[in-house]
DNA sequence: CGCTGGCACTCGTTCTTCCGGAGTGCCAAG
DNA sequence: CTTGGCACTCCGGAAGAACGAGTGCCAGCG
């Protein structure tokens, strides 16, 4: 909770020998070549890396000794552990994140994976299958586990609502909005006729078409009161369904995808694995967790702790807002284990959140 | 599929010596009630069970050696199975066919589990909120993972359409079935007024509510020619979309939930786990495993290599179909463990199939 | 004829011990 | 500040031994 999960890309240049801050004096350049270097060597082998094999597949230009001594300077700073004495050392959530926010860049995916994602992503028939495909894509290119929520609810606008008699006193009410997500509610209400029902509906309509579905509740206040005795009821009764439906709290949903390539890591967590399935199946975990996600770039990631639950302590969520032309409508991510390809993944999510939006938009 | 699953609790008078008839002479009444013995002592303790064990847990009335020699019988009929020498034993999954078949009741639920589920699903709202309710609630009484199909488009009727022009040249259309289930598709059109709408969705909706969706394409055919030429365009495009709505091979969607509880069995599936959860999420498989499941009876049991997929060898499937009154528009279901407790899943997936098809009922 | 107790045997499980090797921290010298 | 050397730690796997549960078979009993 502490510092803000920001990330920032910070490619370029090489930054001037760069005479050490005051507030940050240990970190020279070389330490965070070693740190970056720990980071690649544990999530490519995913063993606790020691100092001769970093100098032999990195060219640091330097003995062993020498990054041993770096590495003491590291973890004394919390950047990375030793599970044992005599172990090689591995990244903490304090060292990732400094990879995350200064080491690493987005990794672009190629041209063909960008294609390929549009034309995967193009087929969808409806909202529903948006985000089925979507949560799939993410799986299968990630090859961890996809989150997606749903357009929410009260930042979309109303496109259109519809009535339906469906028995003398049973209105069936359908609410579409902008994001092609739909609701539908049944009512029971005082005696309607189709006459008086296509009079509420055009008045319903011209109320709150192109509105925010925020906005709903206020300019049906007093939707009742315009009509005669006879069809006040009615009226009342439904602007209370739609009214109950645009607040509900149920409107925030999330699809998930990809649960098997969590048993890929069974190394990485031996006993948690349970409870990270658990903590997956409760939406509510996972909608918190989108929520939050709302940092000033689009790209957001979560690192172990930073989620601030105890059973996804050894996961982190990279996540993305998408939406339509560019202001979000809703989250989606990918949930893998601490030791994750950071700059791939990152590059993934933000690339299919990209293209989600522009599917949105054509639809 | 040889033998229809019916369940003959078969308590009651300790039958004459019984002269043991020809087609089954081996099975007298002590080597099924020994196999009874060891599928309840696996079930429970998962582990292979001896004879010892099995004379002290209940009471046979015999001794160890003697149950050795009955379990040596069944062993060689199949019924169960010794991991290796000096080991106990273990039900195969022709034992468990035939404790399900033959040795074992449906266990009914307790009349507080009974108004608790009613309770639980009473409260959904739509027919999303249904099927997500089911799954939950399956998967917290059999504490295995749940699997609820939506109700089957093709079985269900047509309870409305609803055409919405979005702009000039596009339609929206809604397609409502009495199971409360609601498909949408946007059709890029020719130019269409509302008043041409009007008329379409009048003639539509005369043509097709009440109809079951497979009759809907051959009762929509020729529904283009009886307009005038400006609305023929729209109204064959339109018909084609909803045909196609109907038949999409897409129709079928399942719902799954408390896939964490595989976890709990990681005894079990020692390294079967990854490919379980891999099968679960394709829906294909789990689709082409609840439709097959149309037995005599509602409730199916499909047991371990019964399933017809390698990866599911260590699993069983408890279903029954549920609907409105009686007659099945999809299926639901729990799977799990091959040593799983039968009686009691099986009394919860029929209980709760008997309740959500009652909660249809009304909606 | 079926049941029973006894007995030798099998074989997985667990515990202990042992060793190799990777990796460290420290130190003195360049 | 860097480097090579060195003693030390400690994990992880291999090898072996003791254990014990469970079996199959057999001879005797009712």
């Amino acid at each position: 909770m502490a510092d803000d999960p920001r990330s920032a890309p910070r490619q370029g240049e090489p930054a001037q020998p760069e005479p050490r801050r005051p507030e940050d004096p240990r970190l020279d350049r070389r330490r965070l070549d070693v740190l970056r270097a720990i980071v690649q060597d544990y999530v490519a082998t995913q063993e606790p890396v020691g100092s001769k094999a970093l100098v032999e597949r990195h060219n640091l230009g330097v003995s062993p000794a020498t990054i041993r001594n770096d590495m003491a300077a590291l973890e004394e700073e919390g950047y990375i552990h030793q599970p044992h004495t005599s172990a090689g050392r591995v990244p903490t959530d304090k060292g990732y994140r400094l990879f995350v926010d200064r080491l690493a860049s987005v990794k672009p995916l190629s041209s063909a994976e960008r294609s390929a994602i549009y034309a995967f992503l193009e087929g969808a028939v409806d909202l529903d299958d948006v985000v089925a495909r979507t949560v799939r894509l993410l799986a299968q290119i990630t090859r961890q586990v996809a989150v997606v929520q749903y357009p929410s609810l009260s930042r979309s606008a109303v496109r259109h609502v519809e009535l339906v008699l469906i028995a003398p006193s049973r209105v069936m009410l359908v609410l579409i909005t902008d994001t092609g997500r739909v609701e539908q509610r049944i009512a029971e209400t005082a005696p309607a006729t189709e006459q008086s029902l296509a009079e509420l509906r055009a008045r319903l309509n011209a109320l709150i078409v192109g509105r925010r579905l925020a906005e709903v509740p206020a300019r049906l206040a007093d939707f009742g009161e315009q009509f005669q005795p006879d069809d006040r009821a009615v009226a009342r009764t439904l602007a209370a369904v739609l009214m109950d439906a645009v607040v509900e709290q149920r409107e925030e949903r999330v699809m998930l995808g990809g649960t098997a390539n969590l048993t890929r890591f069974r190394q990485d967590f031996p006993d948690t694995i349970g409870p990270v399935l658990e903590a997956l199946e409760e939406q509510m975990v996972l909608l918190k967790l989108l929520g939050e996600t709302t940092g000033p770039s689009m790209l957001t990631v979560r690192i172990g702790h930073e989620t601030g639950y105890e059973e996804l302590a050894s996961t982190s969520l990279v996540a993305s807002g998408y939406g339509r032309d560019g202001d979000a409508v809703a989250q989606l991510g990918v949930l893998g284990p601490t030791r994750m390809d950071y700059p791939g993944t990152m590059g993934a999510v933000s690339a299919v959140a990209r293209y989600v939006g522009r599917v949105l938009d054509e639809a």
